[in-house]
DNA sequence: CACCATTTAGACAGATCGGTCTATCTATTT
DNA sequence: AAATAGATAGACCGATCTGTCTAAATGGTG
């Protein structure tokens, strides 16, 4: 069994709550595609917002692996900024891009879901700490109102690349960026 | 009558949607906040996802005055842009604050969703038309860029006070608008 | 082979979903 | 007063939801 129940539930589960969003899958469409009996997920998870949790855990691990690979390749600071809106862009060139999961499950939680709330807010505090990262080694002035600005430009491009299903907002977007930048030495 | 079954309907759906999301939300909780039959909300609108347009054209009919308004009473275009970032922060600062209503149904409805997403994608063509308007009037070299990447700024600005419940992200995107507007001349 | 833990399919429960229908009530119009 | 149109409460429909439970099948280990 080289894929686990466990492993198949997650893969099928972040792949469906990505396409349609949490509210809108069901339990039953999960163990359908992962091929795996109903006992099971409630065996490995306690109930659907648990498997969510480990579910969009393990994409935040992926998309930070993703952004820390894309900014050790790149020459100098405000080149791995850059090149962080180039992966923005690589992610919502996919066929099936549905903007960013983590501003969607923002979307879909209530004001009451602690759980799943706090684990959005610790991805985006952890693409903001990058971007701060950057903008100090750049030479900012101010590098958190920067890495905020950075960090607005890059979920509106997102968004607005989803709504209007084009990589125009990603790459304005990207521009700003580089004119936001102080200059370099 | 001063406030018909219909109106009444499209008040609470607007406020429960805006809440919770339409997915979440159900006909049942709609017709017993509206205190309003369940065939007069058949009588007005044939379905929920009609309602739902009716809800959110309305919506978006209000948000654009809004923004007239404030665009209005500015003295100049630079001003003007500077004063819908203002407009973002009033929205971000109520109560129930829950993101712009537009980027959370566009996270809410599948790829098949047409007519809803239709709806959306308006929306965001009529705030980036305004921003286009206004970063001509200020002389911008390319005004179509600039108002992408106004607009980009201010969907960011509101996903992130929404997610971070803070006035932050959008302090930072208004600045950044300001550095990413001509020099006055 | 026997043992044990896991997985399986599927029935089941209780709730809610969107939507239809009926029968009663109310208010305006003629 | 009679007629008409619209609103009302609520039963009802089939479908779906999350989650529980059972009993059979499975597979690795001693």
């Amino acid at each position: 069994m080289q894929d686990s129940a466990a492993e198949r539930l997650m893969t099928t589960a972040s792949r469906l709550f990505q396409d349609r969003g949490l509210a809108r899958v069901g339990i039953n469409e999960i163990i359908r595609d992962a091929e795996v009996a109903r006992m099971s997920l409630y065996n490995h998870f306690r109930s659907k917002e648990d498997l969510a949790c480990a579910v969009y855990a393990r994409l935040s691990e992926a998309r930070r692996a993703a952004m820390d690979a894309a900014i050790e390749s790149a020459a100098d600071p405000g080149a791995a900024i850059l090149s962080l809106f180039d992966l923005a862009a690589t992610l919502a060139a996919k066929e099936r891009f549905r903007g960013c999961a983590f501003i969607n499950l923002a979307a879909h939680i209530g004001a009451d879901d602690e759980r799943l709330l706090t684990l959005v807010r610790q991805h985006k505090t952890a693409v903001r700490d990058r971007f701060e990262v950057l903008a100090s080694r750049c030479g900012a002035s101010a590098p958190s109102v920067l890495a905020r600005q950075l960090l607005a430009l890059w979920d509106g491009a997102l968004v607005d690349a989803h709504i209007e299903r084009s990589l125009d907002p990603i790459r304005a977007a990207r521009a700003a960026a580089q004119h936001l930048l102080p200059a370099p030495a």
